[in-house]
DNA sequence: GAAAGAGATGAACAGTGGTTCACTTCTTGC
DNA sequence: GCAAGAAGTGAACCACTGTTCATCTCTTTC
């Protein structure tokens, strides 16, 4: 009697769902939350709309997982930016590689960032924020406790920086990647807000 | 043969105009655009779904004329703020405002500012951040002018600071009003970022 | 090659919510 | 009071999507 799953069937199906998550991954991107039908995504994925349901439970499981791949993957490159330097080198250093993501694919930067849909994502979207948001903490706390930096109160300065970032940067009023000049100002923006020394160069 | 609108007539269709906008308005600041489904709105108002189409072509027409009315009105309040003083001063007063109004309703300023739904409400939404941010640019335009700041993008610095704000107070990092250090801190970070001397006071 | 069962399919289903419209109720002018 | 027509009603309609499941196809085993 049949059967035992074999490798190969089990290559086939690892393809399926990394085929089915690039898929909603690139509609998310493209269209955001509301672009990325589960007709859609099976289409894109050259699959039935029943078959994605082997793979993932519902469409919020499915985006879920688009999420934490996405943003594990951004966390990462962030912290490593930040892993040397002083306090204002490694906030800058976030903040150049956030910008720079950013700017390449803003309307992933914006379902990221922004686009509200489901709890369960909203709870994603927010550890998100909130890992940019330490990562800057981090580097404050340091330069306060070093004497770089005045006092001040790290977490909330932090989020207020995440929040003009993301607002100059891909929110409505960003006026997109076009100005050569974006990123040298929220540079000394952001070296000015926490009070470097460094600002003034 | 009746019948021409009597003075009475169009006094009850006004009323309940208002009222179908009153209605629109509490659903919109407590549940956000999906909790301000037609028929809660209708009910709100007293009046059958039906009803409401004799005043507003849909949805997206009624919700329009709700932004319209709170943003106006908004907008002069904190224009009102700007009215007098420096330019650190203004900032500090259009920020005050914005915060303390913000903290006040936190849902409706997270729909004012943030809540996708529409591309003709994102259009207001978008004058919205950019009354702000102008008011907040003419301030950092005379000071820069007159010496009082550093040269600086106006724009793209008032835009970051609409961001910090909204970030800060409303968005998914903010902590809420619980802090009462949070307007003393966002307050010295605006001086700060726009390089004001009184940042230090 | 045939039986058995896993995987794939996509039409049908169900919940939701904006919109319509045939019908009822009320107001006005004669 | 009665005809005419405006205003109000709300059940039905429709479009949209996420989800299900009866059916089909393909793979594996013997």
């Amino acid at each position: 009697m049949a059967y035992r799953r074999t490798p190969r069937v089990q290559a086939r199906l690892d393809a399926q769902r990394v085929a089915i998550l690039q898929a909603a991954a690139a509609l998310l991107a493209e269209q955001g939350y509301a672009g990325c039908s589960m007709a859609a995504v099976a289409a894109r994925a050259g699959v039935a709309s029943g078959t994605v349901y082997n793979h993932f439970t519902g469409k919020v499981e499915l985006v879920a997982e688009v999420f934490r791949s996405i943003v594990s993957h951004e966390v990462d490159v962030v912290r490593q930016a930040a892993a040397t330097g002083d306090a204002a080198e490694c906030t800058v250093a976030v903040l150049e590689t956030f910008a720079r993501r950013a700017l390449k694919s803003p309307r992933r930067a914006y379902v990221l960032l922004v686009e509200p849909v489901d709890p369960l994502i909203d709870e994603l979207r927010l550890e998100f924020r909130r890992a940019f948001r330490d990562v800057i903490t981090d580097a404050i706390t340091r330069g306060v406790a070093n004497g770089e930096l005045p006092p001040q109160n790290a977490a909330l300065v932090a989020a207020a920086l995440v929040g003009a970032l993301g607002e100059a940067l891909i929110g409505p009023l960003a006026t997109g990647a076009e100005d050569p000049d974006t990123i040298p100002t929220l540079i000394q923006f952001t070296l000015r807000a926490i009070g470097s020394s460094h600002a003034d160069a």
